[in-house]
DNA sequence: GTAACTGCAAAATATTTGCATCCTT
DNA sequence: AAGGATGCAAATATTTTGCAGTTAC
């Protein structure tokens, strides 16, 4: 076992760590697929990658206490199909998503831009703004070449 | 039947024939359900309104067909619950959903802001971007009060 | 040891498909 | 009359729940 591959077990303990979650096998499992892929993954691609080794209902449920706990943030989109990505400073509780999510037509991927925060958009008279969540459409740098 | 009765059913034939639909029982109910409500619908809560007049799998078709011709947009959501709303300028295959979605808190309805265009925003170089879509999370007027 | 977590079975829900019949044009 | 739309039945797929056994702390 390599030094990068010991530190990243170590980060993924303290990550669980810090939100009372329990280190077990499928969180670790779970969590190491969420930091290896920078773009947004559904339930379905992340229970295909962590192959035959966790139940159905497992990938459910840990998907639903990360997000509880803010390790993940779910991700707008237009289809049924919920998408998660790694929260950068959010909390349990409290999801900081106020950045831009692209949505590339070509690969098909979700990607976050952390440091492309949401603008402030004026309402008519009337509304109260909590959180404004924007969802770009597009072509990525990578498919665009 | 009054007259207001009356225009409306003329204009809902008028809606389907434009986009080459035969006009059907199903297809006036369920327009005159969208034209009914400014908030944006779900398939379950659309059954609901329609009663049980028409079968499942025919809200279903109808919904999908609708979107295809641009009768209806899906508006992004982080649940897996998809929304449709009445597409104001919307072509056959051509979506003109580049304004404001907000969603209401308090009352859980999701309103089109129509007159709100989404706002353009700088993304880092080398990304092509074809749409912008925004969710704002606050509380509408009605609930404000 | 205890509380939390997992896997299994099964229920509940949601969505899709094929086909015979009916309706719009 | 012909093609498209609907309803029904059934196949799939998705998500939730209960519970008994297992694991982390």
């Amino acid at each position: 076992m390599g030094a990068a591959h010991k530190s990243n077990e170590i980060r993924i303990a303290e990550i669980l760590r810090r939100r009372n979650l329990s280190v077990t096998d499928s969180r670790k499992k779970i969590l190491s697929i969420f930091l290896a892929h920078p773009d947004a993954l559904t339930h379905g691609s992340i229970e295909k990658q962590a192959g035959e080794k966790f139940d159905r209902v497992t990938v459910y449920r840990t998907l639903q206490a990360f997000e509880e706990k803010g390790i993940i943030h779910a991700i707008p989109s237009s289809d049924n199909n919920k998408r998660y990505a790694l929260c950068k400073d959010c909390d349990e509780g409290h999801h900081h998503d106020e950045h831009v999510h692209f949505l590339c037509s070509s690969c098909g991927k979700t990607i976050c831009l952390d440091d492309v925060v949401s603008p402030s958009i004026p309402l008519p008279e009337g509304y109260r703004v909590e959180n404004v969540q924007v969802l770009i459409n597009g072509v990525c740098r990578e498919c665009k070449g």
